[in-house]
RNA sequence: GGUCCCGUGGUGUAGCGGUUAACAUGCCUGCCUGUCACGCAGGAGAUCGCGGGUUCGAUUCCCGUCGGGACCGCCA
């Protein structure tokens, strides 16, 4: 075995003439007896190797033995391609290499699928077996995507002094927010560490400390029911800076994404970014993550129809709910009456107990099975709120704010990926600002943090704090794209006093406060400068600007839906030689009903 | 915790209350000196995810279970 002379993808028309070495995977072989042709790929590209039997009989006895996937080294000539044989679909079409000889490094069994783009693969096996599924281009490229926008990301928070700074997997579970994975401790007995759903309080730690500008790519943990757009393990950018305030935090944040878009995309975005209050957010899209590349924006009905003889849009409003709608342009010829009942099982599913309708004809004249509650008067008022013209449909959601607004902002979606409204190379940045610093929580019986609890409220909120937690403001901030979250941070509170006033507004006592977060409130008074963050997922970024939308394709090895690794079997059972070390002991899962 | 979809040769699909379980691709053998989705001829390969039920008979219908996926709850 000798040393490749170059790459596969490198071998283009300057090298004709020359000798090369290469190595690479045989992707395809074209046996025509006395001439054999083989695709050589390695991760730069392919290139065509050529036996000839008359000229090298050895080779192309060898060569009649490689099948797909094999690992060979030829050495050969570069020479031109005759003109009719030039193949214009492959970078390297121009030439092929002659082999003079070739050299078996490593055979390859049949493989479970092609190492191929577009071949259709069930997921389940692509991830068994994940590191044949990786050889394709795409996911190669996907993965060099990834690379380089951390490598951007890096490069751009060293220019802006930031440091790099790891921070403990094994460390202390906390109460609020995710569930923790868990990892029993052996040394001491029946205790456990969690593993970090965040560094959040770590860089709050290192502004005491001084570091002033943090950063970290961060392997982050949450033992939550998964989705498209969520693994159990996954990445952060998380950054922390003490002095630097929001305004300027943001627009780094902002420069930052432009520069990802320019270099990795090749688009030009402009900033400042959009920005919408929670509030506008919820109220013009249902979402507090809004794609804002379409319109059907909800429009707030309740003043209109509060007397209306429709009684359940009536009745809905005196009850103290809302009536909302959106207004799909020009559908009405598309949608039979089936089809418009059929969406009420879809907003079913976000609590609304219904999904009105109405088609919207000439001179503001409304069909549909409700359209006789409504006068001329009113019909007139419904179609000028919505702008609506002759073929639109609009849809109707009346109940309680938060189920109008979820309801109605998923069937935004949904029509807009049906009616295909959205331009896939479009890319609109938003900031949503101003949430809610707490909720009230009906389980717990308690107000949770809706970030966290160490966001700073809203300075002119602060007094509200005590008397209606619910209408405080969070100095929170959450990066939205094209739908997505795809980061959020806030100003931190680093006084004791102010953060003691926030737990007790979660409802804690002060020994819990202080057996939980002691050594945070501790290190607020030796000197803890005004400091905030933002965590960007990584995941997600990449996800979106290689265009995919799951999670899994653009993470080497991904977790299914169950959070299992298929390629790995993980999670697994354990000896009891393992228990017995840790203290831990199985309880047999229970008869269900028994 | 809940709702829904899927599970058939290696891979991707079709199918049906009784079939010799079909097609494409891959694989194997032979032939072929200009292919690049090579071609031609032949061949092997499936206990239709698993368990139970209904039935004279189940891959097909029903229930359960396991695995994969999407969503709600959950999670930022």
């Amino acid at each position: 075995m000798s040393q490749r002379t170059h790459s596969c993808g490198e071998v283009l028309e300057n090298l004709i003439g020359s000798n090369v070495v290469l190595q690479g995977w045989v992707k395809k072989r074209r046996d025509l007896g006395q001439v054999i042709f083989v695709d050589l790929r390695d991760r730069t590209g392919h290139v065509q190797v050529v036996f000839n039997g008359e000229a090298n009989p050895a080779a192309l006895n060898i060569a009649e033995k490689i099948r797909n996937e094999y690992v060979i080294q030829v050495k050969g000539k570069v020479v031109k391609r005759e003109e009719s044989n030039i193949n214009e679909k492959i970078p390297t079409g121009n030439i092929e290499v002659l082999v003079d000889e070739i050299e078996i490094l490593n055979a390859a069994k049949g493989l479970p699928f092609l190492i191929e783009d577009n071949v259709e693969i069930s997921e389940d096996v692509r991830l068994k077996y994940r590191y044949l599924d990786l050889r394709r281009p795409k996911m190669f490229e996907t993965m060099k995507l990834r690379h380089r926008t951390t490598k951007i990301i890096r490069d751009y928070l060293d220019d802006n002094m930031f440091m790099e700074i790891e921070t403990p997997m094994l460390t202390k579970s906390t109460p609020e927010g995710a569930r923790d994975y868990l990892v029993p401790s052996r040394v001491h007995h029946g205790e456990f560490y969690a593993l970090p759903q965040s560094p959040q309080l770590f860089k709050q730690l290192l502004m005491v400390s001084g570091f002033e500008r943090y950063y970290q790519i961060a392997r982050c943990f949450r033992d939550e029911d998964l989705r498209a757009d969520r693994q159990p393990e996954f990445t952060q950018v998380d950054i922390e800076a003490s002095f630097l305030g929001k305004e300027n935090l943001l627009s780094m944040m902002e420069e930052l994404m432009a520069k990802l878009m320019k270099e990795l995309k090749g688009i030009e975005i402009s900033t400042p970014f959009q920005r919408l209050t929670y509030q506008d957010a919820m109220n013009r899209y249902g979402s507090d993550k809004p794609d804002t590349r379409y319109g059907m924006e909800l429009v707030d009905i309740s003043a209109a129809v509060k007397d209306s003889d429709f009684k359940v849009f009536a009745n809905t409003v005196k009850n103290g709910g809302v009536v909302k709608g959106i207004c799909v342009k020009g559908v009405a010829e598309n949608y039979s009456r089936k089809d418009l009942d059929g969406l009420g099982s879809f907003v079913e599913v976000y609590g609304a107990k219904g999904l009105a309708w109405l088609k919207v004809e000439e001179g503001n004249t409304l069909k549909g099975p409700i359209a006789k509650f409504f006068n001329e008067t009113e019909a007139a008022t419904l179609c000028s709120g919505f702008n609506a013209e002759a073929g639109d449909v609009l849809f109707f959601v009346a109940d309680k704010q938060r189920v109008a607004w979820d309801a109605l902002g998923a069937l935004r979606i949904k029509f807009a990926k049906d009616l295909e409204l959205v331009n896939s190379n479009e890319f609109q940045f938003l900031w949503v600002t101003e949430f809610p610093l707490l909720s009230y929580d009906e389980d717990e019986n308690r107000y949770v943090a809706e970030h966290h609890p160490f966001t700073r409220p809203v300075k002119e909120d602060e007094e509200l704090l005590e008397v209606s937690p619910e209408n405080v403001r969070a100095e929170a901030y959450d990066l939205v794209l094209n739908g997505y979250e795809l980061g959020g941070g806030s100003q931190r509170i680093f006084e004791r006093s102010l953060q003691e006033k926030m737990f007790t507004a979660l409802g804690f006592s002060q020994e819990e406060a202080k057996s939980q977060f002691g050594f945070l409130l501790d290190a607020f008074e030796y000197g803890t400068p005004p400091h905030g963050g933002i965590a960007l997922g990584l995941d997600r970024l990449v996800m979106i600007l290689a265009g995919r939308s799951n999670l899994r394709e653009t993470i080497a090895f991904p977790k299914t839906a169950s959070a299992s690794c298929l390629l790995t079997n993980a999670p697994s059972g354990v000896s009891d030689a393992q228990l017995n070390e840790l203290n831990l002991k199985v309880v047999p899962k229970k008869e269900e009903d028994k």
